[in-house]
RNA sequence: GCUGGGGUGGCCGAAUGGUUCAGGCGACAGCCUGCAGAGCUGUUAUAUAUGGGUUCAAUUCCCAUCCCCAGCUCCA
């Protein structure tokens, strides 16, 4: 899909609008999305905010946009430090392992990686450098703890992102311990002093011994790539208090200017109907569900298939579905190779047209991706009517084909439908015996070897154009 | 407690102040097929949590009630 002249609209979590989209450079996008805290395997409500930010990010390229995405990796906070201790290995050790599992899990759901993914320890000055900016101008104060320590009186937009104003704020239980060390009880940490529990995990810099706060990282590190302000920040609504609150807060404090403009929150995921989590014995990996043979692109497409502010429920009936709701376009694909007929008189035209203003102009809308698969799969349909009736060519096939690539490279869940590529010297020698058998009306034979294939991976089916196979997708 | 989002057919999910409320999946039937698969057609489907109200007309707007979910200091 080309640029076209109709603009993208997404809900701004800062205005609580759909808004029209303008990059701040002509054609460029810059996009931060918050990354995993690389301390266990990612969970499938992580999934789905990295998901909904591949859509997002495959949309407005394929809206002609120059995209720069960058993630980063939270490897220092209290819960890789735990992890770490807990295994008694290094800090950098345990954590390179669920960055190494990590990437192989976007690899399994065919997300297209970042441009960048900074860790946060990988960027110590730049935080150091940042919090030193903060002190000077008296946003930022050493505590009694030595801790330095973010004061939100003094930045009069704090709360504009979450709408919360900090005098109405809980002081509730879950208020640190070392809160007497703050002026204030909804202060936050920049820079956390060193403690015993911190073991051997601590940078010494101009700012005493200890490590960054969690929500530093963001800040130094999307500057650093993307410019004091940039396009898009993402994460999931949890994040939008505190964490992009204080992004917010500390960015905007140190440069004087606006941080992000625009702010885009995915909603969490349900499972079974309730809350993801451990106590409940609902909380699936990726791995939990690829260990129990599932396609991680069924996975991708049962993720992808809901908008994204909306709460999704995640059901193993919703994901056998979302397998055969692929297979369905898989096997649409398939017939279109396959097909040799008359020509629709244009009636294959007019079809794709309408396709690509229905699906273009539903994501347009705040990736309105239900309504465009409602259009891809109506498509499907009056197609599949055609090439009942033989009135499809093959020069409309390769167009259709065209387009539907185009839209897969969005959707990400086709994939290269394999056609007739040469099949092994036995397993073709079996495909023939059966043909044989077949027109000896040998049914048994025939249906035998039918059964042996499919144990193998390769489903016959035949038509009028004779016997076609393809491999069996898990 | 405060704030916000949501409850649509067997399941998942769009949309909308007004002719029959997308689409996917499932089940059943028909066509096609030696059988199957794929595909098409039909049925399931006079489905909008409940009770009121506004309106010529509500599922959509308003009120109340019930339920689910989230945020309220480090959880996508």
């Amino acid at each position: 899909m080309t640029t076209s002249p109709s603009s993208i609209c997404f809900f701004n979590t800062l205005t609580r609008k759909k808004e029209v989209f303008k990059p701040l450079e002509a054609d460029k996008v810059k996009i931060y999305t918050c990354g995993p805290t690389v301390y266990d395997f990612a969970h499938i409500g992580n999934f789905r905010a990295f998901l909904f930010e591949d859509l997002l990010k495959r949309w407005l390229v394929s809206r002609g946009f120059k995209v720069t995405h960058v993630m980063n990796l939270t490897d220092v906070d209290d819960k890789t430090i735990k992890g770490s201790q807990k295994q008694q290995v290094p800090l950098k050790q345990f954590t390179d392992f669920y960055v190494k599992a990590f990437f192989e899990d976007i690899k399994a759901l065919n997300i297209q990686p970042a441009d960048v993914y900074p860790k946060a320890t990988d960027h110590i000055p730049e935080m150091v450098a940042l919090i030193k900016t903060l002190m000077a101008k008296g946003y930022a104060y050493r505590g009694e703890d030595g801790s330095i320590y973010y004061a939100i009186s003094k930045f009069p937009d704090y709360g504009k992102l979450s709408k919360i104003k900090t005098a109405e704020l809980k002081a509730g239980a879950r208020v640190s311990q070392d809160e007497y060390a703050k002026e204030e009880a909804q202060d936050f940490a920049l820079w956390k002093a060193w403690t015993p529990e911190d073991g051997d995990v601590y940078w010494e810099t101009e700012l005493g011994k200890g490590r960054p706060g969690w929500h530093i990282e963001c800040s130094a590190m999307s500057m650093k790539y993307l410019g004091e302000t940039f396009d898009i920040h993402c994460g999931g609504v949890d994040n939008i208090f505190p964490h992009h609150e204080n992004e917010i807060a500390q960015s905007e404090a140190a440069t004087g200017k606006k941080f992000v403009n625009y702010w885009l929150h995915n909603e969490h995921l349900l499972v079974e109907g309730k809350k993801m989590a451990k106590r409940f014995g609902n909380f699936y990996t990726l791995r939990d569900l690829l260990a129990k043979g599932y396609d991680p692109i069924a996975i991708r497409y049962l993720l992808l298939s809901t908008h994204y502010r909306q709460q999704f429920n995640f059901t193993f009936e919703g994901l056998e579905a979302a397998k055969a709701a692929v297979d369905r376009l898989r096997n649409f694909v398939r017939r279109l190779h396959d097909t040799d007929g008359k020509d629709s008189k244009g009636k294959v035209a007019v079809l794709a047209s309408k396709l690509e203003a229905c699906f273009g102009g539903s994501m347009d809308d705040d990736l309105d991706i239900g309504t465009a698969l409602a259009s891809l799969f109506d498509f499907a349909r009056e197609v599949n009517n055609l090439l009942d009736a033989n009135m499809v060519s093959k020069a409309e096939a390769a167009e259709v084909g065209g387009l539907i690539m185009q839209i897969d490279a969005v959707l990400g869940v086709i994939g290269e439908v394999k056609m007739q590529e040469a099949l092994p010297a036995e397993i073709d020698a079996l495909v023939q015996k059966r043909e044989e058998a077949r027109k000896a009306k040998n049914w048994k034979e025939a249906d035998a070897i039918r059964t042996q294939l499919k144990a193998m991976g390769i489903v016959l089916e035949d038509t009028a154009q004779g016997v076609r196979w393809h491999k069996e997708k898990t």
